[in-house]
DNA sequence: ATGGTCAACGAGCGGC
DNA sequence: GCCGCTCGTTGACCAT
């Protein structure tokens, strides 16, 4: 089987091409895909043996996607091609990371302790059990939840911004039927209206839509009289 | 080639 | 001063 070349020359990018590899080789056959599957859902099973990779090409058991480690970088609880960027730190020789995805397994668990708790609990009890049980550095559990934080910040602001898109659309529709209705008005428009019968003026609450009429008094301390039997005012309850 | 996604980072800020 | 946060940005990766 044919191997992509390692990204940064590190045994995690080795690895993570192999699954990959593996995964795209077994797209048409349906059992290799189950067996594979099965495969890398045992990928959190702290106590299972590290992966032992073949390099003439066929992975035994295959790593995850991001951050398999051999014993020893297990240990030392980063499997990180550079040893000197652990915490976000490094000195002048830092180099930079290469940015490697998170296999899915990580990323589920993540999501389900990010469903729990939106933010890390102090003291770095929680960062440093779930890097180990992902066998991810604490800094990378610290930056999943700010970026996820960031992301259902981003996706909360544009469901918001849909949403008052609609409204917007919504108002200007209905503008728009109430202009047409006040044309229709003003061609019946009978004078007895004004000396009479006070115009009913409907105030409608922005927030919560509430239609309330008032009497002409009203209308006129909110804006005057308009001299139309029917008119829209939005002002707050 | 290009645009989207996401891990990673640095700056700046506030709370303690 | 330290820590953790948000915000804006960068760069790798991926799908098209």
């Amino acid at each position: 089987m044919e191997l992509a070349l390692p990204v940064c020359g590190g045994r995690c990018s080795f690895l993570r091409s192999t699954r990959e590899n593996v995964e795209r080789e077994s797209k048409d056959h349906p059992s290799l895909q189950l067996e594979l599957k099965l495969s890398w859902s045992n990928e959190l099973d702290v106590n299972a043996v590290p992966p032992k990779i073949d390099r003439d090409g066929e992975a035994s058991r295959s790593s995850s996607t991001n951050h398999a480690l051999t014993d020893a970088e297990a240990e030392k609880g980063s499997c990180k091609c550079s040893e000197d960027d652990d915490e976000g730190g490094g000195g002048a020789t830092k180099t930079r990371q290469k940015k490697l995805r998170l296999s899915k397994e990580q990323s589920c668990y993540l999501e389900d302790s990010f469903k729990e708790h939106t933010t890390l609990n102090p003291l770095q009890k929680q960062k440093n059990a779930i890097a180990k049980q992902l066998n991810l550095r604490p800094r990378q559990v610290e930056v999943w939840f700010q970026n996820r934080r960031a992301r259902t910040k981003l996706r909360q602001t544009e469901l918001d911004y849909e949403c008052l898109k609609q409204r917007c659309e919504n108002l200007t529709t209905e503008n728009q039927r109430l202009r047409q209705e006040l044309q229709g008005l003003r061609a019946l428009r009978v004078p007895t209206h004004r000396a009479n019968a006070p115009p009913t003026a409907l105030y409608v609450c922005p927030s919560c839509e509430k239609a309330t009429p008032t009497t002409g008094d009203d209308g006129k301390r909110l804006g005057g009289y308009l001299g139309f039997p029917m008119r829209l005012k939005r002002q707050l309850c």
